[in-house]
RNA sequence: GUGAGUGUAGUUCAAUGGUAGAGCCCUGGUUUGUGGUACCAGUCGUUGCGGGUUCGAACCCCGUCACUCACCCCA
């Protein structure tokens, strides 16, 4: 029996899954780049004030769910539990908000939550993110949109939904809140004991409650789309604008409300039928009023997070990602061994990926380890080939085997157009 | 934090109180220098751990640990 194993809710990620794991990496980071968006790497540890004072203190993220502790100099640091925070600091802390390269960012990079594990929900987990910095334009919640929607496509996840809303801002907010507390107070009775909590700790959240008599509840309850001050119904309508003549389909939903506390205006998610109750596989909005909070100069913001665990979770049994080498090498031992790795080397540094074994085993053996590698081609370095200052190249999808001279193996390949 | 379910070979899973088994994987052979397909053979276990009931427990009971799913909340 083994002595170690994983920590609850961090997981290994294997070769044959990380290799769609970096495909999809890839895909974010290209389509991020065609947007014109920059990597930002920032630190995995922050002080706890930070995620406090941004995400919330009140939200559960905060209140249950952070890996805290005291340094050495007995200063309280947390792991940190999503990535615009941190962002966010770094944007303020370089203090440079006219630099034209600091307003477009994306990330990628570990997140850490004391959650109970479930499907799709990890204590250690990996977001992609994006944010930008500087408008209030609604053409950027847009472009924030746009761009998810762009790398969900190219990683061929289609059934999917876009849930759109807005949750308006500090002025129309706190009136449309007091209406649905006094909404819901009418209906104090009906309501579960849970949503009686959440009537005065966080009345939004009363939307999303599943209970069946709460449910019934929310579809007379008044609809924050419907009482929107003019500056926030204009932003809303001028954003969907863009979404419509871009051809992105979405679904307006008045009861999408977000965890955290610095969303305003948009808010949006990605939702999923494939990953179980966790459905949301991106989700993100506007927050205009962060930057300001964290003592930068006031920066109107809008960004998302995706949960890269969540994407893999959808394409893993769908997508289909090269996986192969280039060329197996297959040699019987000695000095044919010494041809055989020579010859490996000089292929490696040409871009080539090659493999071999230097047991002395059986070509059968060799062969057939080609093939588990699903290698291209088998290039076959024996006794009879050196003796005649060849070798013989096998492709091994056709079965085509030919005599070549050692002096053209470099070019062999390159004219044959691997990977 | 709450609730439910599951722990058997490297892995996926059988075996409903009476000798722990199969597929896949792996190794070898049919084919001594040619892979994938086929056929044949072989290796693999303190049934998560501890206790109890019983002539006898993978199976029933109690405890414990681990994992999974769900609630809450979120990516």
């Amino acid at each position: 029996m083994m002595k170690y194993s994983r920590i609850l809710g961090m997981e290994d990620i294997y070769p044959d899954k990380s290799a769609k794991w970096d495909y999809i990496i890839e895909t974010a980071k290209n389509v991020s780049l065609r947007y014109n968006y920059r990597h930002i790497i920032t630190p995995l540890l922050e002080y706890t004030e930070l995620f406090k004072r941004g995400i919330g203190d009140e939200t559960d993220i905060v209140s249950k769910e952070m890996y805290t502790f005291e340094d050495r100099g007995g200063r309280s640091l947390t792991l940190r539990p999503e990535g615009t925070a941190s962002v966010v600091r770094a944007y303020c802390e370089n203090g440079d908000y006219n630099r034209l390269s600091s307003c477009k960012f994306f990330y990628f990079g570990q997140m850490f939550r004391a959650e109970k594990p479930q499907k799709g929900r990890l204590r250690q987990f990996n977001q992609f993110g994006i944010e930008f910095f500087g408008e209030d334009d609604p053409y950027y919640d847009f472009e924030a949109v746009s761009l998810m929607n762009t790398i969900t496509m190219e990683l061929k996840i289609s059934d999917y939904e876009l849930h759109i809303n807005s949750i308006g801002c500090s002025e129309c907010r706190p009136e449309y809140i007091k209406k649905l507390k006094d909404y819901y107070s009418e209906h104090l009775n009906e309501l579960c004991e849970e949503c009686k909590r959440r009537l005065e700790k966080n009345p939004l959240r009363l939307l999303d409650c599943k209970n069946e008599k709460c449910s019934i509840l929310k579809n007379n309850a008044p609809k924050i789309n419907e009482h929107l001050c003019s500056g926030c119904g204009n932003h809303h309508e001028v954003f969907k604008n863009y979404m419509k003549s871009a051809g992105i389909k979405y679904v307006e939903n008045p009861y999408l409300v977000r965890g955290l506390d610095y969303y305003c205006k948009t808010t949006f998610e990605f939702i999923s039928p494939q990953l179980g109750s966790q459905g949301t596989f991106a989700g993100g909005g506007r927050y205009n009023t962060l930057v300001e909070m964290f003592g930068g100069k006031p920066t109107p913001a809008v960004g998302f997070g995706a949960g890269l665990e969540r994407l893999l979770l959808i394409i893993e049994d769908r997508l289909e990602v090269k996986n192969n080498i280039d060329i197996y090498i297959i040699h019987s031992g000695e000095q044919t061994l010494q041809k055989a790795v020579q010859i490996s080397e000089e292929l490696r540094s040409s871009g080539f990926s090659v493999d071999l074994e230097p047991g002395r085993k059986g070509f059968k053996s060799q062969f057939s380890k080609a093939d588990k590698w699903e290698s291209s081609y088998a290039l076959i370095i024996g006794e009879e080939e050196i003796s005649q200052g060849k070798c013989s190249v096998k492709n091994l999808s056709s079965g085509i085997q030919e005599n070549i001279e050692f002096s053209s193996i470099l070019s062999y390949f390159r004219n044959r157009n691997l990977k």
